[in-house]
RNA sequence: UGGGGUAUGGGGUAAUUGGCAGCCCGCCGGAUUCUGGUUCCGUCAGUCUAGGUUCGAGUCCUAGUACCCCAACCA
């Protein structure tokens, strides 16, 4: 693992602490995930489960999943599902999955209670009226009229509400609190809606539906939540969350709500109506399209588990507003990648590098026989590679070279600028594992550009090194031209231009980067070959041996995650630090 | 406009609760390296502002400033 062994100290830590040390909950700690089925899980989300799922693991207590399904408006069993799916894959197991819709009844009969006791009340007024005499920020609201209606009346008709005989939107119940207080989640709270849609769980069975904060605080204290952890944003209810718990007579101590901050990231939102926008706006694939923050398309992308939880511990929890670095993000997925995946050669754009002096089968070398325009074969040798050099146990794989070979373009420059190391004319370099070789001429194409860089290699480098020691500036990857493996790899821009998207013009997609996917694939540019992989000894022929959603190092260009169904489609998961692609553009500036 | 929350290098986050401002990302420089990767070493740079208390203040007090949240029958 590459979770630090220290234990975090927060501030909920401490409270935490703190309560037990005083005995609190009777030293217990439990706590809950409580997310709305009503989308899909993003980062911002695996903070909270990582806080949620984590806490109680550091105080060995226990963690639940709750969903919170108050309104059936907005919920579907699509959601709950992959909810669960994606939890499990961030590592976490909850103990039990509630929902807060189990507790409908019991809901209702402490709403019973507050009727009675004078605490709640029915209103007739629709919502706009509700909303004007809320009043505003430094100005007093205006009690309903019928605030002062009787308990029994109330009761009357909220069972009336319940018994459906009422259209929808008609009626409310609402907590008689304080319509001055200077917290407008005080003045009066909506406690019930009348909403005649089927619910996902609990089907027809109900017309009115709890809100969130009469349902979440008492479904807490149902369950047994000591310390429940929610978002800096419903700092203002948690006056609200403790009055309803000091209205019930609920036996030992109350649960108690806790802000932390949520998870920002540059390049990034984490709205779920922004991120519905994109996918239906076809502005992304879909909701697990790689450039997508959500866990669905973190996995796609390749982001393993194990560093989102890291990232997460790493930033901690504060009450601070604050916008993290996506490249910070990335440190913790590359320095994960770095141990786990396994690496492979893959050349994305290619260019031909031709072995002159590389024997033949029929006992001419390369260049006499390209020379004389016959049909000829290349002698194949195979070369043995490393999986991974951080980790010995990936073992090795043999890898196929020959006298026709592919290289990045990247990796040649016919005038190669200052600190450039790479293969140019006259420069010997090295092939990954494989020989020393020379660019001896340079053939190129009606643009001026290198089509075939022709070289001499020195059989007695074998395996990469020169008896001589003699030592080259670059080790550069290659392919075998005749058995590359075809592939089509995408390189992910941020999908955001922004920092800070619509910090400028209010609305994200204005900052929306409309160039965040390159494609690489054959299409255009057949002369210049295509994507490819190295193939192994192992690997059927024909088929790219890399699993499904496997991610590996293309050695020298980054991580890269192959598609879960789509096979020989590789995702760019991070590049890898490019020190000479710094050097090359700050040369250039 | 009233209430609430938060301010520590370029970004993020600590500070034993009044006692040497530490760590991570990044940047820059060097060493190692069959990945210009990894690893290792080093450099740069910070307590929102103005006062005050104190031998000593990031921490306590006073007054400001900036940013975030709250006026759904959403969560």
């Amino acid at each position: 693992m590459t979770e630090p062994n220290t234990v975090p100290s927060d501030f909920i830590a401490d409270q935490i602490s703190a309560d037990r040390a005083a005995g609190k909950y009777g030293g217990r700690v439990q706590t809950r995930f409580p997310p709305e089925p009503n989308g899909y899980l993003h980062i911002g989300h695996a903070k909270a489960i990582i806080a949620d799922f984590g806490i109680a693991e550091q105080f060995d207590g226990i963690c639940n999943l709750r969903f919170d399904d108050t309104n059936p408006d907005a919920e579907d069993v699509e959601y709950v599902e992959s909810i669960i799916d994606d939890i499990a894959w961030l590592g976490y197991h909850p103990k039990q999955v509630f929902y807060a819709s189990q507790y409908f009844e019991q809901l209702y009969r402490w709403a019973e209670e507050l009727i009675e006791r004078g605490l709640a009340y029915v209103d007739d007024q629709d919502a706009e009226t509700i909303s004007t005499q809320r009043g505003g920020f430094g100005k007093a609201g205006i009690e309903s009229p019928y605030r002062d209606r009787s308990p029994q009346e109330n009761l009357a008709l909220f069972r009336a509400m319940r018994a459906g005989q009422f259209a929808d939107g008609a009626k409310v119940l609402r907590a008689k609190i304080d319509m001055q207080s200077d917290n407008m989640s005080l003045r009066d709270p909506v406690m019930y809606r009348i909403r005649r849609t089927n619910h996902h769980r609990t089907g027809d069975q109900w017309v009115i539906y709890p809100n969130y904060d009469w349902a979440h605080g008492q479904s807490d204290a149902i369950e047994g939540v000591t310390h429940s952890m929610c978002t800096l944003e419903f700092v203002s209810h948690r006056p609200l969350y403790n009055w309803f718990l000091d209205q019930l007579d609920l036996p030992g101590d109350h649960p108690q709500q806790m802000e932390f901050a949520r998870l920002e990231l540059t390049h990034t939102v984490t709205s779920k109506r922004k991120l519905r926008q994109l996918v239906v706006d076809g502005l992304v694939d879909g909701w697990d399209d790689p450039r997508m923050p959500t866990i669905q398309g973190l996995r796609r992308r390749g982001y393993p588990a194990a560093a989102i939880r890291a990232f997460c511990e790493h930033i901690g929890l504060t009450k601070t507003n604050a916008r993290h670095r996506l490249e910070e993000l990335e440190s913790f997925v590359r320095a994960e990648l770095n141990r786990t995946a396994q690496r492979r050669m893959a050349v994305l754009k290619p260019l031909k590098l031709v072995l002159d002096d590389w024997p033949t089968t029929d006992g001419r070398t390369l260049g006499e026989a390209i020379q004389a325009g016959d049909d000829y074969q290349s002698q194949v040798e195979w070369f043995e590679l490393t999986n991974n050099p951080e980790n010995p146990g990936d073992g090795s794989r043999m890898v196929p070279f020959s006298g026709e070979l592919w290289i990045e373009r990247d990796d040649f420059a016919l005038d190669p600028p200052p600190r450039f190391f790479r293969l140019s004319p006259g420069r010997e370099v090295r092939l990954r594992g494989a020989y020393l070789v020379t660019a001896t001429s340079v053939d190129l194409d009606d643009s001026g550009q290198p089509s075939v860089v022709h070289a001499s290699f020195d059989p007695a480098s074998r395996g990469g090194n020169a008896p001589d020691g003699r030592k080259v500036k670059s080790t550069m990857h290659w392919l075998s031209a005749p058995t590359a493996v075809d592939i089509e790899a995408r390189l992910y821009d941020r999908l955001f231009s922004a920092e800070a998207p619509g910090a400028a013009s209010g609305d994200p997609m204005d900052d929306l980067n409309r160039d965040s996917v390159e494609v690489l694939t054959a299409k255009g540019e057949p002369s210049l070959g295509r994507p490819a992989l190295d193939a192994s000894l192992e690997s059927p022929a024909g088929s790219v041996q890399v699993q499904p959603g496997q991610v590996v190092q293309f050695e020298r260009l980054g991580y890269f995650a192959a598609d879960p169904r789509q096979d020989g489609l590789f995702h760019r998961t991070v590049g890898l630090r490019d020190e000479w692609a710094a050097l090359a553009k700050k040369g250039s500036n």
